[in-house]
DNA sequence: AATAAGTTAGTGAGTATTCACTCTGCAAAG
DNA sequence: CTTTGCAGAGTGAATACTCACTAACTTATT
């Protein structure tokens, strides 16, 4: 999973997220790519079978950064409450770190051509909604939870309200800060789940 | 606003939400679109002067489709609860009958390099987030709905719970009846935002 | 009523551009 | 002397869009 990248393969990926970051997943061109890092066109395809092989690697490094977050919350001793607030932090913190990621997140309808890509998105979403349902179910049972709403609506509110504030934070170009924002929006989160 | 489309023009747009909800918006090209309909590429050209205005009159459409159901809503006499309700419910039952909505609507990644229908999209999120968190924060003056979480951060929560929830049944195939499924989500979101 | 003029909606060929990708050859390193 | 990393030139497919032209109507003029 880890996937062995040499140094020409890093260097061609972090371009890639600059790319994206700065004209959307559009701007992400081999010729794009060759001439920020100053090389030909044909040297990229020394490093990588073809453009797929460069986005599902840029996906990749998303899904073990994203999994590696809620599976690390999951296994902890915490009561749901914070970890629900953890992860909520986290993610805002990598999506302020690397804001290409946002765009590559709401790029799905983009992928949906290449079903490896599509898979990979899909996989990376269910995952997700998979491992907050069951630390939200596990809080629902220990009574730190309210039970009267399932457990899988809660996740559907508390994933939803996530992803709809991060594409607030990227439409407006970065205007407010995402972590401190996004702070007092997993405060008010929290409120709504409590007991 | 009406725009007062033509008979051409309206099968212009019935056509392209077709081929938008066969292969997603990368199946929207001029060659596909001549091809559906049956004559040239060249006589779309009669028709739009060229493909952003096709994709404006589009978002135009769904523009008005959404700010009307939401200022409808913001006007009646119910109570907030019940607004939000229907809200939710007739967005869920115009995105059943017409599913290349979602596609048009989760395309904003696409449209980053053109900034008129980037300013489009933004404008209609805008102004539906704004119109229902105008919507909470009356009913929460009138004591209907919990005032401990403030009027936007519920927003943020339900037009969050309502986007993902789309997107997750756009990529479940459709696989769960969305208006079905979605009253009993909204009945969730009853109890969270209720006092 | 007949002709002339103008409009509308179409065709088909062709444009420029961009895309991912390939082929050949070269130079340096092991 | 073979492998590796790269350059340069090129390919074919796809893209949106333009151009000159035409057939079918409609409207105005005599």
């Amino acid at each position: 999973m880890t996937e062995e990248l040499s140094d020409r393969q890093k260097e061609i990926i972090e371009v890639s997220l600059e790319l994206i970051s700065e004209k959307g997943i559009q701007g992400l061109t081999i010729k794009n790519l060759a001439k920020r890092i100053g090389f030909s066109e044909s040297a990229i395809y020394r490093h990588y079978e073809n453009k797929t092989e460069i986005l599902v690697s840029i996906l990749n490094f998303f899904k073990y950064n994203i999994e590696k977050l809620f599976k690390a919350e999951l296994n902890t001793e915490r009561d749901a409450i914070s970890k629900i607030n953890n992860l909520l932090f986290n993610q805002f913190k990598i999506f302020t770190a690397s804001p290409s990621l946002v765009a590559v997140i709401f790029s799905e309808e983009l992928f949906r051509n290449e079903i490896i890509l599509m898979n990979k998105v899909s996989e990376i979403m269910k995952n997700s909604f998979d491992t907050l349902t069951s630390i939200i179910k596990t809080g629902q049972e220990k009574g730190e939870l309210r039970a009267d709403v399932e457990a899988e609506h809660l996740a559907v509110v508390v994933m939803g309200a996530l992803r709809l504030f991060v594409k607030q934070w990227q439409m407006s170009n970065h205007e407010f800060n995402l972590t401190e924002k996004g702070s007092e929006l997993s405060s008010s989160i929290n409120i709504l789940i409590t007991k």
